[in-house]
Order: structure tokens, then C-alpha cells, then sequence
DNA sequence: AACCTTCCTTGACCTGAATCAAGTTTTCAT
DNA sequence: ATGAAAACTTGATTCAGGTCAAGGAAGGTT
């Protein structure tokens, strides 16, 4: 029916207008968008796309989180990136016209908004605001990926945890107990080590009074030590 | 004397026009880049800036290389990045207003060109394309960083070396021999492994007849087994 | 509630690569 | 050209962490 459809329309601009991307479009812009991206949804686990797809438009998180990895020949995964509630995803791609560089799959069930590249290249190129909004969104990226560098290469796994953990407080804002909003086995594969290792580490930090463990929940007890990592 | 002031303005125009970030510049703005732009020349491995500093300026390689690169704690160094001839570096902490995320520092002897920040943060917003420019320039950044963490997690350092001989047979358009374009060490910071072990596995492959050294010169004798590391 | 599946933990073992040490070669500055 | 300094190689040793294996906990589904 009608109202159906005028209220996903709606829906559609409110995502599309709360964004960092999109700040400061014009209604007929918006209007554009609403029109030509539409909502996807995935089941737990599924795949969004593939190293190497063409990529022929882009992704926003509405639901649910998103993984971005590699995998080697021998099937171990790296995790490059998890996207959550509200971030767009894949635009790189789509503004290089180049495939994807890695995979896509959400973690648990999602719902994504899918638009169009072709349509988004002409906007990026006609209005200088989201040029702008683009290469601050990626220039925090490169210092993401910056650091990621720097941990994977020079911290070993138990600093790589800390850094993650004080990350989350910060993200959190509690000081004093952080919640993993991904399961163990990802977060290894976000940490660039296996899920065995991991655990053992979680097991010794909790042996040794630095965090109490409580499922997800995690108790920050010692941060100093946690810093000194 | 007047004479040498404006042909080295003259010079300054041309290394500025002749980039991918100004490409499509106005006179004025050429004009009025090259006023405020001046060249800065380093002795050998004399740095440019340090991690934390407040990034009041970039910087585009005139002579020489530029290795961008982070520290830990004990001493040991991962380079991110390194610059070559005409490339631009450290935009992004300008355009962040950010203090610079890593240090700088020139392998061999260098000539830049400095850029003040605040010039070029105005440029960037009235100037739509050269927002594309970066825009373009930190895509391609954030696909080096992806392949980088690639195969710092998911690749042995054989493996890493063995790209690394590709993308530089590619980069220098042939197939059969390359010339490291810097000194071992610094290649072996840069594939995130130690000095000691980079020479053992030049060696083997030496050894097993993948590649012939011959200082900097390195022949690419099995391609195929290069490619399956 | 009971099932099945997925996720997590712990143990035993093994290996890639870092570190320390010492010698050799190359490069630079005078 | 020559000495000093830096860069590179090779050997011996150590260890972080990956892999394989198996048991235990948790979570979603009927």
C-alpha cells in the first residue's frame, strides 16, 4: 500500500540525512538518494561481498555489525575493520571504480542500505560538502589503519589486547568495565591472532589481577598495567 | 639578486603544477602556493618531524626519499610508508588538525618543499577538485595500508619479501630484474621483520635459485614460485 | 526442556622469527 | 686513497605464538 511505502521513504531519508556522509545535503538531493538506495537484509553470518566483486555501489550499517577482512590461502582471517550502527562502508571501492579489496560479511543478522555507485560518483563530484565529509572519514581511517600497523608489527598479542581494551573503555566511557560487543573468536581474528591464544591470554590477565572476566563483561582493574603493555 | 629570487619562484610553480594533488590549479593559486611554499634540505637521515608534533604544514619530496614510520617502545621500527620524488606526505595530519600520527625522517640526503597548513586547509575547501585530488590520493593510501596488514598478519616474512620483489618488478616495468631502490635494513623495517632475518631469506632464495642477488641489483629467475609464497 | 551447533578453553607440541654476538663487506668523509 | 663508521651476513640460542586435539560452556531452534 501507499502509506507503506511513503513511511519507508521517510525512514530512508532519516538514515540517509543522520549520517557523517550526507551532512548538509540539499532536500533534492536527499529526496534522490531515498529514491534510488534501498534496505537489504541478512541472515546471520551471510556475506555482503567478496574480494574482488565489482564494486557497484556501497553500504551504511542500519542494523547489526559488519566485518571487513582477508583471508590467506591457507584460510586464516584478518579482520580490517568492523562497521556498526550508522557507518557507511565499501565507498572507497565505488570512488576508485576499482573491486573491492576485501570481504564483506555480517557478524549475527543485519540490515544494510544499498546505494547505487554510479549515482553516488555524481554527487561526491557536484557537491564539494561531501567531498569534504569523505576525506575526513577517510583520513581517520588511515590513522586507524595506522595504528593497526603499528600493533600488529610492533606490540605482541597480550599489548594489542590492552590497546583494544582501553580502546572500548574510551568508546564506552567507563573507566572501569568494558562489554565485548563481538564474540572472542572475532576479536582474535580483529587482533591478527588465533582464538587459542587469545583465551590463554584473557585466562593469564585474569590469573594475574589485571581484569576480572565475566563473560562479556570485562572489569578493568589495573589499568596502569594495562597501559604499560 | 632578484634574477635567482624569481627563477626559483619559477622552479617552485613548476613542482607544484606538476602534481597529483594540484593538478588543475589556477594561476593565482599557483601563484600564491608557491609564495608561501619554501624548500627545506636535509642532511643525511636528518628527520623531518616527530610522532606528536603539531602538523602546521605538509610536505611534497623534491630530492630523495622520506620513510614515514612508528617506533615501540623498545626501539624496534615499522615504516608505514615511504615517499618518493613528487610525492605529497603529511596532509592528512594537516588536514585533520591533528598532531602527526608517526615520525618523518629523510633516507640519504633530501630536498622538500614545505607547504604551510592553514594556506592549504582554505585551498582544500574552495577548491573542489583538489579535494578530488585527495580524495584519489587517499584511496589509493587506504588499499596499501589494507595489503600491508594483509600480509603482516596473514603472511610469513618469504612471502612478504616475495610481493614486495613483484610490486617492485611492476613498479619498475620488468619482469626479470629489479634494483632496491633502499638499503636493506630499511626494507626489512619496512616488511615488519629484522635485519638478520631479511638477509637469511635472501640468501635461501639465492640458494634455491628463485632470485640472484648481486647487491641491489636482484634477478627475478622463478616468477612462478615467487608468486605461490 | 532438550537438542544441536557453535563458541570457548586448556593441554601438548612445534616452528618461524627475534635476539645476541661476532665477523665481513660496503660506504662515506677527510 | 685510507681510516672510520655504517650496513650486511652468518651462527647459536630462545621464545612467542600457531597448530592440532579434545573436552566444556553457551546459545539458538524446535
Amino acid at each position: 500500500m501507499k502509506k507503506n511505502y511513503e513511511k519507508n521513504m521517510e525512514n530512508k531519508k532519516q538514515l540517509i540525512a543522520n549520517s557523517i556522509l550526507f551532512a548538509g545535503i540539499s532536500p533534492d538531493q536527499l529526496a534522490e538518494l531515498a529514491d534510488i538506495s534501498h534496505v537489504k537484509t541478512y541472515g546471520r553470518g551471510e556475506s555482503v561481498f567478496f574480494e574482488g566483486d565489482a564494486a557497484d555501489g556501497f553500504y551504511k550499517v542500519i542494523e547489526g555489525k559488519v566485518k571487513i577482512f582477508k583471508l590467506s590461502m591457507e584460510g586464516r582471517e584478518q579482520i580490517l575493520h568492523i562497521f556498526g550502527k550508522g557507518e557507511p562502508f565499501g565507498e572507497v571501492a565505488v570512488f576508485q571504480g576499482r573491486p573491492f579489496p576485501a570481504n564483506a560479511t555480517v557478524l549475527g543478522k543485519g540490515k544494510l542500505l544499498f546505494f547505487p555507485g554510479p549515482e553516488f560518483i555524481r554527487l561526491v563530484h557536484a557537491n564539494p560538502s561531501i567531498a569534504l565529509n569523505m576525506l575526513a572519514m577517510f583520513s581517520m581511517r588511515l590513522r586507524r589503519f595506522a595504528t593497526q600497523i603499528e600493533h600488529l608489527s610492533l606490540k605482541e598479542v597480550p599489548g594489542r589486547l590492552a590497546s583494544h581494551l582501553l580502546y572500548l573503555s574510551e568508546e564506552q566511557r567507563n573507566r572501569d568495565q568494558v562489554t565485548l560487543d563481538i564474540p572472542k573468536g572475532q576479536l582474535a581474528s580483529l587482533l591478527g591472532t588465533s582464538p587459542e591464544t587469545l583465551s590463554r591470554i584473557f585466562t593469564k590477565m585474569n590469573e594475574e589481577g589485571i581484569i576480572r572476566l565475566q563473560g562479556k563483561v570485562i572489569s578493568l582493574l589495573d589499568r596502569e598495567r594495562l597501559e604499560a603493555f
